[in-house]
DNA sequence: ACAAAAACGGAGCCTACCTCCGTTTCCCGG
DNA sequence: CCGGGAAACGGAGGTAGGCTCCGTTTTTGT
């Protein structure tokens, strides 16, 4: 559903594609969405023009990124909705997305922007991602487990700030985020 | 509580040192934590070596501007702590603590930092805002309206978590805090 | 009024961003 | 296999902002 480029490209503009993302996930992971591009460029083994020439600006760079991201979690949104109750499918796909986007400082606010901003060239995969979370919340208020007065926009905000407050506080507290997530849904049940 | 320097500076100094402030704040306020400090010291009438005299890091500045807001925080907390009801006490005072945090794009971070480190010159204000918030917490505990078993620390990253998505997500709409408090203050009820 | 101390200011260096264009690599038709 | 044109490369260099260093100016105490 993404990565339609068609195969016009030449071999080797594709390879360094692909190194270029490999090092950009790895150096992003260890100094955050700030980490300095020509080091990318470096450890892939480029030029800084041909890292230019593949992604005009860092949105493009962490956008490519962060399309893999959401095709997954809604891959897996869809998945939980076939095969687990509504309440457990909800959770457990909140839990997919936080960690999801805790990956490496910084991450967070540019899952932020797309979720309004309809102009980003991410809005569509983000949109699909929304969309099957909306579902698997709304499944969880008919059922009756969550209350049905939370738009999912607003449940995207909170689910948002808890993952920021996490990336920010407690890079080290796995069961932090557990015990947040479970603050949250206590106040969304009803 | 703050501001106990001593005189023993140089009236042009003092001068120098306030101008700054003020262009600092109004100029964090329309460009973010981000902006240029040269831009302030112009503004300022001074050179860019005063301003890096008074302030080393953008962290001096930025800590500067947060001590007076920790401060006033906590007298805000002490005077609800006297005048108001448990609970009201307390949501009452979390939303300023959410204004206060939310006055210029990146202020959320910045306040987030000190909450877990102990090396910040800010440490000493921000521990005593979270004491007066840790209080307002415990008294609405001890009345009864708010569950037992959340910490001050939890409670304090679900507040900074909501403030700094309501900071990325809708500059413009004030209501919103209001609800997504609520919703989070209904999960802490018991 | 004078000298020492305090404070000022901006030139200049550094780092990172980004563009531009001469050079190299690929790939296809012959 | 080869040659030529298109595609892609790479890094020099211009720009902007962060920060330092030191010669000059201002204040202050006597």
């Amino acid at each position: 559903m993404h990565e339609a480029k068609g195969p016009s490209r030449r071999a080797d503009a594709r390879r360094n594609r692909e190194r270029l993302l490999a090092e950009a996930q790895t150096t992003f992971a260890e100094h955050g969405t700030r980490a300095s591009l020509e080091q990318i460029a470096t450890r892939a083994g480029v030029g800084i023009g041909t890292l230019y020439r593949h992604f005009p600006t860092r949105q493009d760079l962490l956008e490519a990124l962060l399309g893999a991201r959401f095709d997954t979690l809604t891959a897996t949104g869809r998945t939980l909705l076939a095969t687990r109750p509504p309440e457990a499918a909800l959770t457990e796909w909140t839990h997919a997305f936080v960690t999801a986007t805790t990956t490496f400082r910084g991450l967070t606010a540019e899952v932020a922007r797309p979720l309004d901003d309809e102009t980003t060239r991410l809005h569509a995969s983000c949109t699909a991602m929304r969309e099957v979370g909306a579902e698997l919340l709304r499944r969880a208020q008919e059922s009756g487990t969550v209350r049905a007065d939370v738009s999912p926009a607003d449940f995207f905000v909170l689910v948002t700030g808890v993952a920021w407050a996490h990336e920010q506080c407690a890079p080290d507290a796995p069961e932090r985020v557990a015990r947040l997530l479970d603050l949250l849904f206590d106040g969304l049940r009803r």
